[in-house]
DNA sequence: CGACGGGACGC
DNA sequence: CGACGGGACGC
C-alpha cells in the first residue's frame, strides 16, 4: 500500500467535503485534474488520447521545462565537446520541437465533473512505462501553495511514511509525502518485494502541505525537535526548489556503458507498444528490419542528411539528447577539408526513442537546411 | 538535385 | 557526517 510509492490519502481529501477552510476560499475546480509522475517519453496528445477514454477533454496541457542555457538539452555536451556551446547550434535552443523536457506533470481539464471524478477512479495510480501516475484534483493556481515542500532530516530509521504523515498532520494538509530509501527501484520493479524488502531508509523525506504558511509553521514547530521514540533531533527546513538543481547532467561515467546509460533514459523498450498503432512508426520498423541495416545490437543507427559543412559532433547530441539514450554520434568529413560531407550518424539505445526523434527531426529546419532523418541503411560506396 | 562511416578477434 | 523524491499548480 504504502511501500507502492503512491501518495496517501490525496484523492479522498480533495474531493470530499471537507471544508476548505485555509487560503483565499476559493472554490477548487471539480472538473480540472492534475497528473503527476508522467513518464518522460509521454507526449501532451498522448496524455489528452488516454484522458479521453474517459471521457471528453475540455483542454490538456503538458508542462515542459522553460528552455534555459544550459539545461537538459545541451547536456551531451559535456562528454564529446565541452568546449562548444549551444549557441553555436541555430535554431535549437528555440524550435518549439525542442523547447524543453517533459516536468512530468500535466493538467487535463473535462468538460463534465463526472468524467473529472471517473477518470481519478479508473487512472490514478496507472503503471504506464516505468512510472504509476498520480491523477488528482487539481488546486486553484496561487501564490499561496508554491514553496510549501519541506525537507526532513534526521528522521529514526523506522518511520515509516505514516508515522511521518502523523508527524506533520497537525500543521496543514498534506499534499504528498516521501521517505527516501535505497534500492527504490527494486521496490518499483519487483513484484512483492516491496512489501518484503523495503529499502533502508534513508532517514530523511519530503513533506509538501497545501499552503505556504503551513509549512513554515511546521518548520518553527518541528525542526530541531526528537521524535516519540528516537533520541536525535529532526531538521525541518524547505525543499531546494527542483528547478535550480542540476540532476540533468548525470555524472561521466554513467555514459561509458550503455547499461549505465539506459539507467538516465527510462526502462527499456521492446519494438512494439505505445507506437504500435502509428502507421509511420510500422513503416520505419519495416524499414530497419532489412538486413544489416539499424539495429546493430547495441542500439539504433539514424542516418542524418542535409547538415552544414562546419557541423560538428555537438549539433547532434543537441538534436538527439532531448529524445532519449544517446549512445554515439558521428559527422562524416572529408578527410582533406575536414568539413561535413553533409550526413552524420547518431546511435540510440531504444527503438521507441529512436523513432519518436526520426519523426520529430525529419523535415526539422536546422539554420536554414531541412533535414532527413531516418534510420541507417546499408548503402555503401564499396559494395 | 544531392544521400548511408569506421572500426573491428571475443565469446 | 550529510543526505533533496518520481522536477506538484499552468516553464
Amino acid at each position: 500500500m504504502m511501500s507502492n510509492g503512491l501518495d496517501s490519502g490525496v484523492v479522498g481529501q480533495q474531493n470530499g467535503s471537507s471544508g476548505n477552510s485555509v487560503g483565499g476560499g476559493q472554490e477548487e475546480s471539480k472538473t480540472n485534474l492534475i497528473v503527476n509522475y508522467l513518464p518522460q517519453t509521454m507526449t501532451q496528445e498522448e496524455i489528452r488520447s488516454l484522458f479521453s477514454s474517459i471521457g471528453e477533454v475540455e483542454s490538456c496541457k503538458l508542462i515542459r521545462d522553460k528552455v534555459t542555457a544550459g539545461g537538459t538539452v545541451g547536456w551531451p555536451n559535456s562528454i564529446n565537446s565541452p568546449e562548444k556551446m549551444d549557441s553555436e547550434v541555430p535554431g535549437v535552443m528555440t524550435s518549439p520541437l525542442l523547447t524543453g523536457q517533459s516536468l512530468g506533470y500535466g493538467f487535463v481539464n473535462y468538460h463534465r465533473p463526472e468524467d473529472a471524478e471517473k477518470a481519478i477512479n479508473t487512472l490514478n495510480g496507472l503503471r504506464l512505462q516505468n512510472k504509476t501516475i498520480k491523477v488528482s484534483f487539481a488546486r486553484p493556481s496561487s501564490e499561496a501553495i508554491k514553496g510549501a515542500n519541506l525537507y526532513v532530516s534526521g528522521l529514526p530509521k523506522n518511520m515509516t511514511q505514516q508515522d511521518l504523515e502523523t508527524l506533520f498532520s497537525p500543521f496543514g494538509r498534506i499534499i504528498t509525502s516521501r521517505i527516501l530509501c535505497d534500492n527504490i527501484t527494486v521496490r518499483q520493479f519487483v513484484s512483492g518485494a516491496g512489501e518484503n524488502l523495503p529499502g533502508l531508509s534513508k532517514g530523511v523525506g519530503f513533506i509538501r502541505f497545501d499552503q505556504r504558511l503551513e509549512a513554515e509553521r511546521a518548520i518553527q514547530e518541528l525542526n530541531g525537535t526528537i521524535p516519540k521514540g528516537s533520541t536525535e533531533p529532526i531538521t525541518v527546513k524547505f525543499a531546494n526548489n527542483p528547478s535550480n538543481n542540476n540532476k540533468s547532467i548525470p555524472p561521466l561515467a554513467a555514459y561509458l556503458t550503455p547499461q549505465a546509460t539506459r539507467r538516465f533514459a527510462g526502462p527499456i523498450h521492446h519494438p512494439t507498444g505505445r507506437f504500435r498503432y502509428s502507421p509511420l512508426a510500422g513503416d520505419l520498423l519495416a524499414n530497419s528490419m532489412l538486413p544489416g541495416n539499424a539495429m546493430n545490437g547495441s542500439g539504433w543507427c539514424i542516418f542524418v542528411y542535409n547538415l552544414a559543412p562546419e557541423t560538428e559532433e555537438n549539433v547532434l547530441w543537441q538534436l538527439f539528447g532531448p529524445f532519449g539514450a544517446v549512445q554515439s554520434v558521428k559527422v562524416i568529413r572529408d578527410l582533406q577539408t575536414n568539413k561535413c560531407k553533409g550526413f552524420g550518424f547518431v546511435t540510440m539505445t531504444n527503438y521507441d526513442e529512436a523513432v519518436v526523434a526520426i519523426q520529430s527531426l525529419n523535415g526539422y529546419t536546422l539554420g536554414n537546411r531541412v533535414l532527413q532523418v531516418s534510420f541507417k541503411t546499408n548503402k555503401s560506396k564499396t559494395t
